[in-house]
RNA sequence: UCAGAUUAUUGACUGAUCGCGUGCUUUAUCGUACGAGGAAAGUCCGGGCAGCGUAGGGAAAGAUAGUUGCUAACGGCAACCGGGGGCAACCCUAGGGAAAGUGCCACAGAAACAGUACCGCCCUGGUGUAAAAGCCGGAGUAAGGGUGAAAUGAGUGGGGUAAGAGCCCACAGUUCCAUGCGGUGACGCAUGGAGGUGGUAAACCCUAUCUGCUGCAAGGAGGUGGAUCCAACACAGGUUUCCCGCCUGGGUCCACCACAAAAUCCGCUUGAUUCCGAUGGCAACGUCGGAGCUAGAUAGAUGAUCAGUUAGAACAGAACCCGGCUUACGGAUAAUCUGACAUU
RNA sequence: CGCGGGGUAGAGCAGUGGCAGCUCGUGUGGCUCAUAACCACAAGGUCGCAGGUUCGAGUCCUGCCCCCGCUA
């Protein structure tokens, strides 16, 4: 589980990251971000509608997992982002950890979140 | 040995690194303790708790339906009674009333509860004939055939008769009533008497008992004073379907003190509590003594990676709290019991 | 948390306890030079699942499963 920081609270902040993030497609989540500038740190919100599994216990796994795969990137997360991960398929409760951190590094990337590569993280911190 | 019946238990563990929630401790981040279930699920019943100026009476509506007990309460549980199934261990059982009334019983069948005669059986009138058969009528008959889930609802044997029939008798069975005995009771047993009036109430209904409504997004975290408008035996509103009855003034604005955002705090976990022992009871359960504190989140806390053990893979995630019910559940273990076969 | 509606043929829907039906679609044949339309015939159902009441259940009762929707 990440840390109550890095939360949302509250139904209004989410609905700002709906209306005006950026979205970035991949094969089994969908990214949704936009950059905060009154907060100091990064938020981040997994959504796992009831649709993908009947049972709770499946969901919180698919939940969990997807917090601790960003959890570990987060000394690359310097900058105030507000994310929403939207869950499609249940596979994501049974994938292998190293693919399931390799799907995550991607679409954190191609959206610009991460770094291309950690060795350029000062010059892409320039540009925005 | 094989095949079964019932009940109960368990619901992977260890280490390392990185993380999450709450409490405590310090202090400005270290440390430490604890951290999902037997069903947390479905939300099917019952209660606690909270609010609603009334919750009282009646009707309506809904629920329940053998007896006795247990319980805070229940539609739950236990024991027992009646009925059904199984060789047995054991299992299932909405199990009050059909003589208060109304409805329904398709098709088939003569007829489905109104009173009825299709084929038969028997007697008889006419006709017919050598005598019969046959044909046209009358009267009796529910024993036989056929239809149907069910046929007038009491089976078998005997008597009886023109033929038959509880029409009569014996035995068996059944319903009701009375008496006696046993049991708290449902009921059981025995004796005597009477009756032989389908089925369906998980059809309407009748009888008995129970139910005020809303639900933690309940509810609370503001008190005092003043002004003005409307109303005042009326009218209006409330009582969450209706009647009686009962209850109540309402709206707007201002000032002072307090509070300082609500994305917060309380409710929020010490409770019909858990464990152990003793004791009463066939049991459900109760009583007494000792010890213990065991999640409290709020986009929602138990995860990730690696290594080891192993045959190790189930169903599944607290959201105010309890008692039940129902449903899901891999593997393993234990106890008691039944039947069959084999051996001694 | 509290409620409501539904599940019947491939699709959309009917169905007073007594033979499971309608429209469209599908198949075969006809009509046409050919296709459509039209005409005729036919196939297609564990009535969501399980148990019960009844002589008999799609229908009545009980318990489950799934889908859709509503209030705060």
């Amino acid at each position: 589980m990440i840390s109550r920081v890095h939360r949302f609270h509250g139904h209004g902040s989410l609905r700002f990251v709906y209306q005006h993030g950026q979205t970035v497609r991949g094969p089994l989540t969908t990214v949704k971000f936009v950059v905060n500038g009154r907060r100091q740190t990064y938020r981040l919100a997994v959504v796992v509608s009831k649709k993908i599994s009947k049972s709770a216990v499946v969901r919180n796994r698919i939940r969990r997992r997807l917090y601790e795969s960003v959890r570990q990137h987060e000394p690359e997360l310097t900058q105030p982002y507000d994310i929403v991960i939207t869950v499609f398929h249940e596979q994501l409760a049974t994938l292998p950890p190293d693919e399931l951190n390799r799907l995550v590094r991607a679409q954190l990337r191609q959206a610009g979140i991460l770094a291309a590569k950690p060795a350029q993280s000062s010059t892409s911190h320039g540009k925005i």
